[in-house]
DNA sequence: GACAAAAATGAACGATGTTCAATGTGGGTG
DNA sequence: CACCCACATTGAACATCGTTCATTTTTGTC
């Protein structure tokens, strides 16, 4: 085995192993003696292969939104446009309680300074958009990209909030039952309103 | 001045200074000894006052729902039920923007072992959701209380959701003015969406 | 002024992310 | 095969946290 193949081996095991320790133990409980533990390397090892903590971590979220994707992907098998954005919230709110710690780290891992994540993570987000950009096309053939874009969002962002709201105990919520019902009639009612301007 | 005054001027300068210390730098950059400084006490006396910082953060993040809850009170002169609450929106968007970091700490700070906030702040969290029940039994005057409790829930968390992903630049998310659009799209057509089954 | 109780102090502790001089290793070369 | 050097790996050390607690200072009362 090469060296190259070595240090993609370690870099891959590390991301392993943060993986599950966020999806164990939350993001607050991910410590990186833990990975250089689990992996069996000196402490200082992990930076070799990452610049810091956070950047493993970036890591590890595009890890859980390439799981995302491919679950999104999944409702490509339906062919009603509603259906299928009512299908895309189902498998959300799903992904997210089945993987809620690592779900949590999407959306809770900040970097410091303010700033954003990197172009490369960032696009993996905005991967997620096409798969409600597509269906919203068949129901309104003639908006344009700037409106599909613009309610695209809203969309992703109104069931993203009821979701979070519902599952992270945090402050109030609906429970499983009522948020699959809710998400429903928020595509209906998305999906009726028409109006962009 | 008695002591138990002096007591609580104490703690109450340390809200205030953890306060302004959390809207300058964030949750993540929000120090223990920084506060001790600003007050002026040793290190130590912070314990004297709480039980660890997370119980300071949470007194902070009850001034500022007390903040939120005072800005959404003016909306009460708006008589329409669906300019209400689209005034609400628009104030809760606004009150993010303006105070991005404190509104921030209301969703980013977790208590360990995932427990919720303590029931005297989740009441706090509660009392929102009362300025948008009020105009929805308004509207829907056939309505029962259990409907009525889903529904404002469902209607906060996609606006805060909208909210959530434009302000965080984290992965995507829309500009000021769109924004704005979209929380009048949003409430439209909530409102506009009778079924409650 | 003396004394007990309460409050305030800040040095010390353990845990954590990060660094870096020292050590180990693998593959090319004579 | 022995040598060697570039590079990977190590883990002790460091700075910085939140938190504790023995000690000191202040307060209230007689």
């Amino acid at each position: 085995m090469n060296v190259q193949t070595k240090r993609a081996n370690l870099k891959e095991r590390m991301v392993d192993a943060a993986s599950r320790q966020i999806a164990e133990k939350g993001l607050s409980g991910f410590r990186a003696r833990d990975v250089a533990a689990e992996v069996r390397c000196a402490l200082g090892g992990i930076y070799n292969v990452f610049d810091d903590l956070d950047t493993l971590i970036l890591h590890v979220n595009a890890n859980t939104l390439d799981q995302l994707q491919e679950a999104f992907s999944t409702a490509t098998s339906v062919a009603d446009p509603t259906s299928r954005l009512k299908a895309l919230a189902r498998i959300y709110a799903d992904f997210a309680r089945g993987n809620q710690r690592r779900w949590d780290a999407l959306f809770d891992h900040r970097l410091a300074g303010g700033k954003g994540p990197p172009d490369w993570l960032a696009a993996r987000y905005a991967l997620l958009l096409d798969h409600v950009i597509k269906p919203l096309k068949t129901l309104f053939p003639d908006w344009n990209d700037a409106v599909l874009h613009r309610r695209s969002r809203t969309m992703f962002g109104a069931a993203h909030g009821l979701v979070t709201i519902s599952l992270q105990k945090r402050f109030f919520g609906l429970d499983e039952v009522q948020l699959r019902q809710e998400l429903d009639m928020l595509v209906d009612a998305l999906v009726a309103e028409p109006a962009a301007r």
